[in-house]
DNA sequence: CACTTGACTTAGACAATGTCTATTGTAGGG
DNA sequence: CCCTACAATAGACATTGTCTAAGTCAAGTG
């Protein structure tokens, strides 16, 4: 069920109520929470969990490198649980919906050396912006 | 001199004294400033110079497409004046540096349409993330 | 060159997001 | 079944950004 879970456990993650909690409300495909929509949600199953409790689990599951952090939007930022298979993101600028996406090609390779400025690149991120059909018939 | 200066200008944009020392302050290569960085350096020439009016002329310049928003780390917005010349940008993990680059090829064709889930996509922003040297150095 | 007007600026309150601390609670090993 | 270290909590605090009401000014008009 909770493919997320069952990795974190799999480390030896010291499971409470709360984490549990935290893992199952985010786990998903086009998963894309701010920390206090997750917070909202969690409130629901477990009604006295603390925002800190949020912050400081969701910090862990980016330390540990089974949820991403995604900025989008200059806002607050996302959790996105399908880190081990990578991925772009999609984003509407007018409702802000998020998909998941698979480019073809290698963005790295399109930098040239003399564009590196003798930077040691890790890792690239796209971002794709325009509209979402729902958005665009609501002209 | 002042490149961004001059094309505001040239848009029949009212001229103030704080907004002609946001605009210089803000103008040249590689500036990704935040907000608050353009008022610490707006008010060493113009020392009655408010925070708002910094949010507000920073605002008025993205609308105008003279400026862009750059949100490389989910805290702090950027600030980019280099808005006529297209452009990726290269970040330091580190220590935060930023760069623009110019990388080859069109990261927009990379997307099949299968993965475009119906959007009308209008720009591509791609980040490049690493160590810079300085902070290679510094292991 | 003074007048007028609408746009601009200001200070500070407010809002949203995130971090920290001191205290209390509890998971899991022995 | 107890310890003990780690986790959770409430709430203060910090950072970044937005809004409002009142004062100020750029620039067109006569």
């Amino acid at each position: 069920m909770s493919d997320l879970l069952e990795r974190l456990r799999g480390r030896g993650w010291r499971m409470t109520a709360q984490r549990r909690v935290v893992a199952e409300v985010l786990d998903g495909d086009h998963v894309h929470l701010t920390a206090d929509e997750v917070h909202a949600r969690a409130v629901t199953r477990l009604p006295e969990i603390s925002r800190a409790t949020v912050y400081n689990t969701l910090g862990e599951m980016v330390t540990l490198g089974e949820v991403l952090e995604v900025a989008t939007d200059g806002r607050a930022k996302r959790y996105d649980p399908n880190a081990h298979r990578p991925h772009q993101h999609l984003v509407c600028g007018r409702c802000g919906a998020i998909r998941d996406v698979h480019p073809g090609g290698d963005p790295l390779a399109d930098l040239p050396d003399t564009e590196r400025f003798g930077f040691t690149i890790s890792n690239v991120e796209v971002t794709y912006r325009g509209i979402c059909p729902s958005c665009a018939g609501t002209a």
